[in-house]
DNA sequence: TTGCGTGCAAAGGTTTTGCATGGCA
DNA sequence: TGCCATGCAAAACCTTTGCACGCAA
């Protein structure tokens, strides 16, 4: 039994290896489940909702809200050093999500600190924009301002 | 009729004037309904989430989804000067919603853009963090890193 | 033996969709 | 007259919850 009270079952384990293998991309609920199938085994979807709660609320994962209606997306918390940490940016046109480490961010981050007394979470923030390929077939460039090609779950 | 081939609605007119002055402020679809009701008058909620998306589309309200099952946030679009762009800062614990109007942010976004080539969408973004008022009163300080209080709606 | 973990089914909430009707242009 | 907008109800979807049973400690 570990710190929270918990107790390391199999399934608890298996998820954190799966978070573990899938460092650096995110997965969903359901991803956990299909991971469990292709290996012949099962998990009621209930369980993996509690255990990937459980462990986000351990620090062990983070969550992230994509899109409404869109599943939630966890990941493997890596533990970034204080200069570069790690930002998502979601293109919004096709979809994408972008790992960004940048110490600028950081930067930022200490500014809203100080100035506006926000303490940033960098790990649980996901900047909304438009990425290099979408850029470039954008629509009609200097027409319109909505330049935003809403696009649902791709 | 518009641009876009929509039509001017009594409907529309009049969700766009509430928006208007709720300006700064985000409603929910359910808070559109509620001020038809209040106004004596009524309207579908499956109307209400059509106009709302149109006006997304068409630029004319952002939309923010602050965490799962939680309803989406509309908001009037204010068109912010280069200078002062507009970020939304969420705590993640005490659920507050904060407006930012930082220069900072902005040079962020040229950043990101010129180094790697992603255009960030301020005006879509929401950043997680800790408020200052919530910051006092954390828990535990120096001693386990997730102080991420997780908080439901509140 | 205690209490967390699990599975199943049902419920919860938000958002979308189908279809017939009403209203703008 | 042609389309878009609307209302209603039903559906879809992700997520949570209740309850009985299984399993870790």
């Amino acid at each position: 039994m570990n710190a929270k009270g918990r107790y390391r079952t199999k399934h608890r384990e298996e998820i954190l290896l799966f978070a573990k293998q899938m460092q650096g991309k995110h997965l969903t609920a359901n991803d956990v489940c299909r991971y469990f199938l292709e290996k012949g085994e099962k998990i009621g979807i209930a369980t993996v909702y509690r255990q990937l709660e459980n462990m986000v609320e351990e620090g062990v994962l983070h969550k992230y809200v994509l899109d409404a209606g869109t599943p939630a997306c966890f990941e493997y918390a890596e533990q970034p050093s204080e200069h570069e940490m790690c930002v998502h940016c979601k293109c919004t046109s096709c979809g994408k999500l972008i790992h960004l480490h940048c110490g600028e961010v950081a930067a930022l981050g200490g500014h809203i600190t100080q100035a506006h007394g926000f303490q940033l979470d960098t790990a649980r923030t996901v900047l909304y924009g438009t990425c290099a390929e979408c850029k470039q077939v954008a629509p009609i460039k200097g027409e319109k301002k909505d330049d935003h090609v809403v696009c649902k779950k791709t």
